[in-house]
DNA sequence: ACACTGATTATAAACATTACAAAGTAATAA
DNA sequence: TTATTACTTTGTAATGTTTATAATCAGTGT
């Protein structure tokens, strides 16, 4: 399964004409094997085993490219550090108030909305993005608990 | 309008018990009669005339505590920092790729989106977010002079 | 072998935001 | 009124994420 995204997306790379280094390697795979929505420093920190001279600025490089060519999306909620996810499919998330935890959850994409939005506000769209936020069984399962 | 906005604002500060500062009185002043969902920063600069010994925490102190008793919806995109909102009614936002704009846009809340991503997800539902992107009148004809 | 381009590394810098302690101000109780 | 208390502001330091820079490195092609 994700062996074979990462092949699909090591075609896409060389099509691009961008270089596979080891590092740029590495952060595709492991973005893609990740359902976890990672931070760039929970990459930094997953790869410093394999890589123990890996710069930060590295993951933030190789982050900054994959994003430019369509490979990885860059998601920005309230707290202080971006997520990428790299599950380029129509999906959308779903967020835990309490543990962070991120979750896909599909659903038809929105276009009546983004139609409406060019006729009242005249703006020509390009995309949109929702999140749905909640709390996850598990933390109801704590908080139910703790009553 | 905003004078009667602003008067119901300083009633709810009143019942929550927060004391009306003059700093405080003047960071939700602005707000209100603000139509561009500022920063922390804009805010801080618009009122240093007014203000000129006001620290820059006294108005994250004061964000903070506005959004906490729900006068106040803090916005986070995909740029370095956060914009705020006081206009608590329900609204979607469309943001302009090119220059930044941020336009209100109303449409009937997403009531479906949330009730299938409870019973898929198994998640509580408390609320959501939704922003659509695209590029605003005025970059569009920017961007057809440069063709 | 050599030059060229891009990638990585290490470090510094930028930036937004938060933490903290001290001083100030308003509300309350004695 | 005075004392006490709680809350606010201020100024500054600290934190944390991300970007910029310069030097080094690696691969490709001539």
């Amino acid at each position: 399964m994700t062996e074979k995204r990462l092949n699909q997306a090591l075609a896409t790379l060389k099509e691009s004409g961008v270089r596979i280094t080891p590092q740029r390697h590495a952060v595709l795979e492991y973005l893609i094997n990740s359902m976890t929505h990672p931070t760039a420093d929970d990459i930094y920190k997953a790869l410093e085993n394999k890589f123990p001279n890996m710069s930060v600025a590295t993951v933030y490089n190789n982050l900054r490219v994959l994003r430019e060519i369509g490979l990885v999306r860059e998601l920005t909620y309230g707290d202080s550090s971006s997520r990428f996810d790299c599950n380029m499919t129509d999906h959308y998330h779903i967020i835990c108030n309490s543990c962070g935890k991120i979750v896909d959850f599909h659903y038809p994409t929105l276009d009546e909305v983004e139609a409406l939005a060019e006729q009242v506000t005249g703006f020509e769209v390009s995309h949109h993005r929702m999140e749905i936020y909640g709390t996850c069984n598990e933390c109801q399962k704590v908080e139910s608990k703790n009553h």
